[in-house]
DNA sequence: AACGCCGCCTGATCGC
DNA sequence: TGCGATCAGGCGGCGT
């Protein structure tokens, strides 16, 4: 499931690969992921128009054209299973491809096997998120009288994207590990020292995945080979954040402080994993 | 107004 | 072996 960093590579990756390119066509597969945005809008909006920038904003990528003089924000997400990539146009579109934008030689492809994400000119969910974690403006202070507020299980609160933008299943629990939190920590439990430890680690695990390339290899945020457009590492190099997860998706095994087993709980109907020695409920 | 619960989707896995 | 049932999960919407 893409989040933060996932979302930046893929953003980083793209933004080269976008810029100057106009959209002569607009081919929409799945109207329900352009909502509330209406079909007829979306594609009068964007045929003709040229990209000029792309952004992140949490978990949602901001892309940036512009027609005739006119600036226009388009707003994307991943849901759980979303990618997106160009790809030359003579390739087969992939069963699930929700958007295809024309370029003309290649195709920009936004595909979603669920169909959980977004392709949409409606930025009322943007304005919503809470402050971006790398940002300066996300504050232990500010962060701290937010969970002072709520009486759910701290690794709940996280996923919660007015507190901070960006932050999923992944990272919360492993920025948790990190702070030596437990998951089942009323939010409004935590102490000053907590929260500083945890508004600490939260910049720290988001940074260093974003370093190592992310959780999720490109190649699955953007398509299977992205052919000539393929950038960056290789798929498959042994560096991938992936690797360096301490407790996601590890029940049973070693915890890499103390050796006990990792535990799997269920939280608001999502896995937690975490180390019942190392992350206290205290 | 914080919070819990439902619905949206498909593919992987499970149980018989 | 095959097939239907169950599960997973980000987030908007809705009721309390």
């Amino acid at each position: 499931m893409p989040e933060l960093p996932e979302v930046e590579i893929l953003a980083r990756h793209l933004r080269p690969l976008l810029r100057g390119r106009t959209i002569r066509s607009v081919d929409v597969r799945r109207v329900k992921i352009l909502k509330p945005t209406s079909l007829r809008r979306f594609q009068k909006v964007l045929t003709g128009a040229k990209f000029t920038g792309l952004s992140r904003r949490g978990k949602y990528l901001l892309f940036g054209l512009e027609k005739s003089g006119k600036k226009i924000l388009l707003l994307g997400h991943l849901g759980m299973t979303g990618k997106m990539f160009l790809a030359l146009r003579n390739e087969k579109l992939p069963k699930h491809a929700a958007v295809v934008f024309d370029f003309g030689k290649a195709n920009f492809i936004y595909e979603d096997t669920r169909y959980f994400g977004r392709m949409t000119l409606d930025l009322s969910a943007v304005e919503k998120l809470g402050p971006e974690p790398l940002d300066k403006k996300f504050s232990a202070a500010e962060f701290a009288e937010n969970l002072k507020r709520s009486r759910q299980p701290i690794k709940v609160k996280l996923l919660d994207q007015s507190l901070v933008a960006g932050i999923g299943n992944i990272y919360a629990g492993e920025a948790l590990f990190l702070a030596g939190i437990s998951p089942r920590l009323s939010a409004n439990r935590l102490n000053l020292a907590q929260v500083k430890k945890l508004h600490r680690a939260i910049r720290n695990v988001l940074t260093v995945a974003i370093k190592f390339g992310s959780t999720v290899p490109l190649k699955f945020l953007s398509g299977k080979s992205d052919g000539l457009f393929y950038f960056g590492r290789a798929a498959g190099t042994p560096d991938f954040y992936e690797e360096r997860l301490r407790v996601y998706d590890r029940a049973g095994k070693p915890c890499a402080n103390c050796g006990r087993p990792i535990k799997r709980i269920v939280q608001a109907a999502r896995s937690t994993f975490y180390c019942p020695h190392c992350q206290n409920f205290h």
